[in-house]
This record gives structure tokens, sequence and C-alpha cells, in this order.
DNA sequence: AAGTATTTTCATTTTTTCTTGAAAACAACC
DNA sequence: GGTTGTTTTCAAGAAAAAATGAAAATACTT
């Protein structure tokens, strides 16, 4: 499984013009057409899940790409700063969404993403929410003890009511991950 | 349950020093130092939900009051713009986490929390969460169909995978739904 | 219907977040 | 140990998102 060369770039993502002329096959612009969408679902995955557009199109591009990609053709092909790649991989790899492989003669790293996307989502859950969560859970209880002092019963009543939030998360996580099968 | 009199603010939310003049029972200052908090917690909820810091202290605001607030009342304490304070209700009013009584003599509008924050979650995943997974699902049967034109092997197995996600989401709201109890 | 109170809208400003690019750090090789 | 190829870091710039405030729209009252 070798790296791409350099000279066959099999994603022309940048420079599309959108056109598909009817009537004959075309099979090329199609395909831009489609690489291009899927860049872009992934792209608006990234922004649901609150993160920056480039780190979905770089996971876009190694998804679908069949061999493992250096950072350097991953900047050429998306047309992005080689600081936005390198701190995208870093998370990515954080998630699990992505890993290195050693190339044997070469001294870059390349990279292939993880298809399993239950793990990807795995990966987001246990990086990106859970800490949060787990923080305000803490928090919550701190609030708890510090309402518990004061002789405002409304008020005490309400922050007990809302740290019984850790009822909902502490079952929502468990049975996100079991959903994912992690 | 009249509503709050102009004169009688119980939650003096901004203008706090957060200072605790130890050695006397101060509980005032506690109770500032409280309330701060607690806003601040619905403000990390609202942003983690990628929703306007705003979003997050009005909802706070008006969980924590004993009685309906005016938009106006809302303005004051917490020191927001009329143009933020609008939005953010209309906001809550769509997810269903807030909505507004009428009180008889006053021309106003006067709002409280839904504190059943089960409700606020399911509202907002309806409102906000569906939408978005719905037309990524479309768009995915489209690009599915797309691939199923070309003839590279590769590219149509990773969008078949990727299509693929509609079993998990199509599993994970009904889910998330359940445990919310709507 | 005219006047007033209240809310909404939206162009502008402010704040936050993302991206960039060049310098520093690192690592492999000779 | 110095050289070169590669990656990371980070200050500055660009882009996106949120907040503001005043004008427009709406709704209530008389």
């Amino acid at each position: 499984m070798k790296p791409t060369s350099p000279d066959a770039p099999t994603l022309p993502v940048a420079g599309l013009d959108g056109k598909d002329r009817p009537g004959d096959a075309n099979v090329c612009s199609t395909r831009g057409e489609l690489e291009k969408e899927l860049l872009e679902f992934f792209v608006r995955a990234a922004q649901l899940a609150g993160q920056p557009k480039s780190l979905g199109e770089i996971y876009g591009l190694l998804y679908f790409s069949e061999d493992p990609l250096s950072m350097e053709e991953i900047v050429a092909r998306l047309g992005i700063s080689l600081g936005s790649a390198s701190q995208g991989l870093r998370q990515l790899r954080a998630f699990k969404a992505v890993r290195a492989v050693a190339v044997p003669g070469q001294r870059k790293d390349y990279f292939v993403a993880e298809i399993k996307l239950r793990r990807v989502i795995a990966g987001f859950v246990q990086e990106e929410i859970k800490p949060h969560m787990e923080s305000g859970l803490e928090r919550l209880a701190r609030l708890e003890e510090l309402a518990g002092a004061l002789d405002d019963v409304h008020l005490q009543q309400r922050v007990r009511r809302l740290a019984r939030l850790h009822e909902i998360s502490g079952q929502l996580l468990p049975l996100l991950m079991k959903l994912v099968r992690v």
C-alpha cells in the first residue's frame, strides 16, 4: 500500500467549476462534483460538532483516499495552511479519527482515517463531551453545597433539580457508548 | 403570583465584587457569588450546545427567578441589549425552554422558564439537532446515488459505509427522546 | 384613529474563533 | 555535530458569530 505518488492526484478537490455538460458520460466532472459534496458533508458534520471547518475537510479527504497521505499532500489538495493541517491532524488523532502510519523509505508521517465511524464518534465523545460534562457536574455539586448554606428554599429547590441532571447524563453517556459499540 | 415589582430586584447579578469578608455570616455576598456561578453554569451549557452566551444567561436568570420577568427586567439585570434579549427569548421559546405568561393589568409579556430540564433538552433536540441530521441524511442518500453511477469501487464502498450512519442516528434520536421522556 | 408602550428587525460594531505563515523545535541522516 | 527535511507553535490577520442600539413594526389603550 504505497503512498500516493505526488504526480497522481486522485482527488481534484479545488478548482471545480460545477458545470456538468449534459449529453455525454462526463465521469470526471461528476466525480469531482461528488468529491466536493462529500467534503462538504464532513465540513457540516464538523461544524455540527463545534469543530473547525478545516478539521472536517482533512478527515473527509483521508476518509476517501485510497492511500495514506502526508501532511504536505493534504495541504496541497485542500489548499489550507500547514498550521491548520498540523493542528487539525493533532485533534483528529486525539479523537482517534486518524492515525499516523510509517512508510518505510520515507521520513514523513503518513495519515489514514479511521473509517469505522462509530469509533470516531466514540473518540469524540470521550475527548470532548465527557470532560465538559464531568466538570459541569462537579461544579453543580459544589453549587448544591453552597446553596445548602443559604436559607432560600426556592433557590435550593431549583439547584437540587438542576443537580438531578447528573441522572440524565449519567445514563446518557453509557447509553451512547453502547449504541456506538466501542 | 405577581410579577416582581421593579423596586425589588432579587438577583443582583451585575456588579458583584466577589469579595467575601470572613468572620461574619455575610449571606448576601455568598448568595451573590452563588447566583453568578449559577448563571455561568447555564452559559457554559449554552455554549456546549452551540448557542450564544446571552441565551444561557437569560434562561439561567429565569430558571432561578421566583416570578415571571419582563424583557425590560431581564435586560436590566443581565446588562444585555434589548436586541439580544428579544432574539434570545425567541429562540428559547422555540425550544420550549421559556414561555410567555400574561399578567392581568400589564401590557408587557412576562416570561417563565420551563424547569423540567428533560423538556428543554427534548425541545432543543427537536428544533436543532433533528433538522440538521435529517438534511444530512438526505444529502447522503443523494450522494450514494451519485456514487453508484461511477465505477470506482473504493469510493462506492466508502460512501455506502458513510450512508450507514443513518442506522446509528436512526436509533440515536428515538433513544435520546425516550431517555429524556418527552 | 391617534398616541403610547412594547417588541422586533437589522445595519453596524464588538468579540470570538479560525487560519495563516514564518520562526522555533524536533528528528533523521550523513 | 552539522545539515536538511519535517512538524509544531504562536503572534498577527481574516473570517465568522454575537451583541448593540436605534428605527420600524406591532399591539394595546383611550
